[in-house]
DNA sequence: CGACTTTGACCTGCGC
DNA sequence: GCGCAGGTCAAAGTCG
């Protein structure tokens, strides 16, 4: 497994990175509580062992299911979000080409969640062969390439249909961590009025690929510390660095927000005073699908 | 009035 | 080259 950890992220091709997200053992299957925890030890490097008893702890593949907040609520993490009713079908994720799908059975067709993220709908067609039609969503998050596409099974109206593509940066990054102390802003309005989304984009795009390219200093540290990514935290800081700017819209974003501090999420609170409408709770109409769990890995890699 | 959705038009890739 | 199907764009409509 060490072996696998490291190849995995010295290669970095897209099937060892999922592999490593959907690993039993994967540190990205960390629960919030034990986020919170982290994002405490990363501020002393030195505590790699105490990071390494943490990872230890991590949850486990099933948790993927068995830990959604829409079925388990183990976490308290989305207590809003329990009447949702929600099962997966299947167990694993199908993968075609770069686009990894998910069937779960909607029950009862109210309150659909997602996953806490702003999906916009930017296009929906009547797909041959199919009396459902598609919808095509976009992540707001202003870097992510992620899209997913939404539709209802013929065979089972009661089934969801969905498609994701794309890199959803802060699923697959839970390791770029917040310091504490740090303001968080609501990213997609404070980087529509700070830096164009071409720009996010393309540094978002060039942070990816500046995780592939630097393979032997990523193998060393992976070597030091497999299980978790080193690596990840210092693309973090020498983005924060070069970029001139924090990973704010990327990596602060609100639900690695609340991952690691869902007792006090405000973002979940019903009479919330704030007057920016985002991040929108996950029971959003906008969005028709759910996405999986809150401190699950980031399940869509592609570039 | 801003944010978001809807929906027809347009673009692109692919098979024939 | 043509037509079809899927994907995206963007103006208009809707909502809070």
């Amino acid at each position: 497994m060490e072996e696998l950890k490291t190849s995995t992220w010295s290669d970095g091709s897209e099937d060892d990175l999922v592999r490593e997200l959907l690993d039993d053992e994967s540190p990205f299957l960390v629960a919030p509580h034990e986020m919170m925890i982290m994002s405490q030890y990363n501020s002393s490097p030195s505590n790699e062992s105490a990071i390494n008893q943490l990872v230890s702890v991590e949850q486990t593949i099933d948790d993927i299911d068995s830990g959604l907040p829409v079925t388990n609520c183990k976490h308290n993490l989305l207590p809003d979000m329990s009447q949702a009713r929600i099962s997966i079908l299947e167990k694993g994720w199908s993968k075609v080409e770069n686009k990894y799908t998910l069937k779960i059975r909607s029950c009862g067709g109210s309150g659909m969640s997602d996953d806490g993220y702003k999906w916009r709908k930017y296009g929906q067609k009547f797909i041959k062969n199919s009396p459902f039609p598609r919808s095509y969503y976009r992540c707001t998050n202003p870097g992510c390439s992620a899209k997913k596409q939404v539709e209802q099974s013929i065979e089972d109206p009661d089934t969801l249909i969905i498609t994701y593509e794309g890199l959803h940066l802060h699923y697959a990054f839970p390791y770029f961590l917040l310091n504490q102390s740090q303001h968080v802003d609501p990213p997609f309005k404070k980087l529509k009025s700070t830096i164009s989304k071409g720009e996010a984009q393309a540094q978002a795009h060039e942070m990816v690929l500046t995780m592939k390219g630097d393979k032997e200093a990523e193998t060393n540290l992976s070597s030091a510390s497999p299980s978790h990514g080193p690596f990840v935290v210092d693309c973090m800081q020498a983005w924060s660095i070069e970029e001139g700017m924090g990973p704010q819209g990327l990596l602060e974003d609100m639900v690695p927000s609340m991952i690691r501090n869902p007792s006090n999420n405000q973002y979940f609170s019903s009479n919330s005073s704030s007057s920016s409408s985002y991040p929108s709770p996950p029971t959003s109409p906008s969005s028709l699908s759910w996405s999986p769990n809150y401190y699950s890995p980031c399940f869509n890699v592609g570039l």
